[in-house]
DNA sequence: TCAAACCTTCTCATTGATGTGCAGGTCAAG
DNA sequence: CTTGACCTGCACATCAATGAGAAGGTTTGA
């Protein structure tokens, strides 16, 4: 398939996956006139790209990560060198340090939310802003 | 507190923490000299920032969170407005959306890892790169 | 008291990562 | 021939963070 349609399906911008191309994340074919030629797999896999930029990876990381999770699973082992797998170890580690940050600062603003609610449901019900003077100081 | 001694206890640089209070999540008295002066509050408060934009919240964002998360939680609710909860609401959401994309992203990486070591186990116990050409097309 | 070592201040400039905009040109279909 | 999709390449935007330099305060020990 073409850029525009790639961009289409995956809700990116004709641009960003140039960018991601660049970046040295996705691969495509060249038609005869020059144009790119995706695979259908580079859906699911710019998908994925951008699930694993917003969580934080940089493109560094996802470049060394992303061919290892290809679909269909089962037919690509790839045979990694010791140090890939030592890498791969590492950002599955840090990948769970990262998941647990991340349920804890999720937490804290639940608590909060709910602390919020409960104020405005006992406190005040009246006023919605009137906790802001009692407390500003 | 001074400076250097906050850059110590939170892991961070001077720079980094002049940078903070610039950006607004985070204040300072003054000495007579010039120099700033921490409360005991602001260690806790540094590392969460850390911890708040390595989730990738923008500074913009955890300007409003932080306030509503102060230590101790019970004395300021702060009232926020509609807007800022609905925001929160939104952080909170897309923070789980980042977990559970993290988590299923790691899982995968974790399922490539056991395929691999399973593979050199039974597969080709000789040469561990074997796999390769089998595959590499 | 003096000086060296260290800490702090401010400001301007820069870096690195993730993108975006746009100009100038090519290609293909109506 | 016009329109729209595509190409390359350069520049720009934003955000978080850092570097460097100049100037002044603090501490400590000779």
């Amino acid at each position: 398939m073409r850029i525009g349609t790639l961009a289409e399906r995956t809700g990116t911008s004709r641009r960003l996956l140039r960018y991601y191309e660049e970046q040295g994340l996705i691969g495509s074919q060249r038609s005869a006139n020059g144009y790119r030629d995706y695979a259908e797999s580079c859906v699911d896999k710019v998908i994925q790209i951008r699930g694993l930029l917003d969580a934080g990876l940089p493109t560094r990381v996802i470049r060394e990560v992303l061919p290892c999770m290809d679909t269909p699973r089962a037919i690509r082992i790839s045979a990694p060198t010791e140090e890939t797998v030592a890498l791969l170890e590492g950002e599955r580690d840090r990948m769970t340090e990262r998941i647990r940050f991340l349920e804890r600062n999720r937490d804290a603003i639940s608590e909060y939310l709910v602390a919020v609610r409960e104020a405005q449901a006992e406190g005040a019900p009246q006023t919605p802003n009137s906790a802001e003077a009692a407390v500003s100081a």
